[in-house]
DNA sequence: CATAAAAACAGAATTGACTCAATTTTAGAA
DNA sequence: TTCTAAAATTGAGTCAATTCTGTTTTTATG
């Protein structure tokens, strides 16, 4: 049977994570107390806590949902990348730039990616630094998918670049979250002016 | 005059850092209570936060001493640098890397990273943002010399090029600190691969 | 050298994340 | 249906960072 304690479950689940997410949103991650976040999902405190390690893992478990989508739509990308290396690693990074947004606030992402530096062995920790590496992976791919279509050098170290773009952009990203006044279009450009570099060094 | 109350303002700031330093070091950043912090430097609790915002910019101080010395040390590369751009770069980022674990364990770091993220308004948010500027500026410069040398090609952007092996490096150290057993050694010679591809670019 | 204003200090009170022992609910065996 | 063990829930209690308010020390002034 499904089972009603597995109903329950996967529905306080939901109700915590939607009463987190609309706290965090309204009041910042600091700003939303447990107590607030329990009583809107109506649930007590203690429940929160055998559902969640900690305050972080609740805004994990947001993030992992945010990082997900936009693995998923980077996929189309490296499946049909545009026939320019430039264009193409554009296209993938706006993705992921573009969509970082939807969900989370900049205060949110500064949160997790504090949570995930400050904690890295804790369950969101982990699952953070996989997120990132899956990103790094894909950004790779693109790479490699590149060189199969014969638009980068074939003697180029794959991994080495994507972890190299990757880093570049993530920094970036960690400081476009770190100034609220920032934009997304001026991140877009200076990381696009940043890999021009490189760019100029693969293609073939 | 000096007049008495510098002087012992001074004292009072020296006794905290010191005895943050220590218990830091041994108890971790979450260990080391403030109620000992304080006892440690015969303050006060109220004193301590009168002197510093909250416990993260106590942490903060210890880490601008650090910094500032990496930048010292990295004067003298960027002054006389190697005669080959792998070389150069790797010296400079050699300087780095090996200094940061001189004063600050890798805890202390992560903390620290993770404060900067979170709170970059604050003073040592502040603080921390412009040591990494100065820290890219460095290598920015790097590359300008080497261009002056006629070691790299003229056309290169070394802004571009100082904030992409910058990041690139920052986000190896910020993994690096998160594990707790990554050696240094394996950390220079990822980040020496990496910048393989970008030697290979610009080097004249 | 007395004194008032300013600055700094002390430590008790507050606040909010997290824990834990007691209670309630569920599953499934008899 | 009834009962028991396991699982889940609850909320009052703990702990530590930070705040607040009254007191003490320093400085500057007459």
């Amino acid at each position: 049977m499904s089972g009603l304690r597995a109903r329950q479950k996967a529905d306080r689940h939901r109700r915590i994570i939607e009463a987190a997410a609309e706290l965090f949103r309204e009041a910042g991650y600091e700003g939303a107390k447990i107590e607030a976040i329990a009583a809107q999902a109506e649930v007590s405190v203690g429940t929160i806590y055998n559902y969640y390690e900690n305050k972080g893992d609740i805004l994990g478990a947001i993030v992992s949902l945010e990082v997900n989508e936009v693995l998923n739509a980077g996929q189309g990308v490296v499946a049909r990348p545009p026939a320019n290396v430039g264009d193409a690693l554009d296209t993938l990074i706006g993705i992921y730039i573009e969509h970082s947004l939807y969900y989370l606030s900049k205060e949110m992402w500064r949160q997790a990616m504090a949570i995930s530096t400050q904690a890295p062995d804790s369950p969101f920790g982990q699952a953070y630094t996989a997120l990132d590496r899956a990103l790094t992976e894909q950004i790779g791919a693109l790479i490699v998918r590149l060189q199969a279509l014969g638009l980068v050098r074939q003697d180029i170290d794959g991994a080495a670049l994507g972890e190299l773009i990757f880093n570049n952009m993530n920094m970036m990203f960690i400081e476009f979250v770190k100034r609220d006044a920032a934009r997304i279009a001026e991140l877009r450009a200076a990381v696009r002016r940043q890999n021009r570099i490189l760019v100029a060094a693969i293609a073939v």
